[in-house]
DNA sequence: CAATATAATAACCCGTTGGTTATGCATTAC
DNA sequence: GTAATGCATAACCAACGGGTTATTATATTG
């Protein structure tokens, strides 16, 4: 019903486009549009347009370098989903609060 | 691009509307069609539908009693969830083992 | 400076989706 | 047996979303 904190980071995550996007920027590490674009199989508009979403919601970083931009995954605001998945599960166990520890770590 | 397992899983509860239905259920436990349909501020179909798609994600099963139907939350669909946020955090501590694995058993 | 390259934005198209009302089908109540 | 209740399905509709091509802005290269 009304949107909350995490809705932004359900609903970017849902396309499975955006979520390759969010993979390969989380498994390979900082990419130009135009190498994703490569591998997307869509034009480069629609992956900028994806880019956006994606950093709308928090999910990854672009920063200028030259004419190309180079865009970063930010795993670190997956911690909203590991709450919501923990609150939901009804597990309270201290051995898992290391995952949302360590994402908010990775915050610097 | 290629839809994988946990696709349908992110899909349904990108929707707000579907989301606050599977948390009630989560947290308040087994709930009839009527009683989701009160509080959801939508027609009763429309929850049918909602919930239609949460049984097809694996997230709620549905259970007949008399002319009404329960539906519970299957906290334990949220595994592959859980599953993809670790791979993507890059986090495999051990410590952290324990939720996926408590997630499994409690499919029983 | 002119030409090229990179990425973002604009304008548009069409399929999907979330809602509605109407209807059907069991099951319970009178 | 008839009426009423609970839920699912059908048919429909407006809004949204993900794609496209065309264009623009900014950097780099010759």
């Amino acid at each position: 019903m009304l949107p909350t904190l995490h809705d932004p980071i359900f609903r970017s995550l849902s396309d499975p486009t955006r979520r390759a996007l969010f993979e390969r920027l989380c498994l390979e590490g900082e990419q130009t549009v135009a190498a994703l674009t490569e591998q997307a199989g869509i034009s480069q508009p629609a992956v900028s347009k994806h880019l956006r979403i994606l950093k709308e919601a928090g999910l990854v970083s672009g920063r200028q370098a030259g004419r190309q931009t180079r865009y970063t995954a930010r795993a670190e605001a997956l911690a909203p989903l590991v709450d919501w998945t923990r609150a939901m599960s009804g597990f309270w166990d201290a051995k898992l609060d290391g995952l949302e520890d360590l994402l908010k770590r990775m915050d610097q």
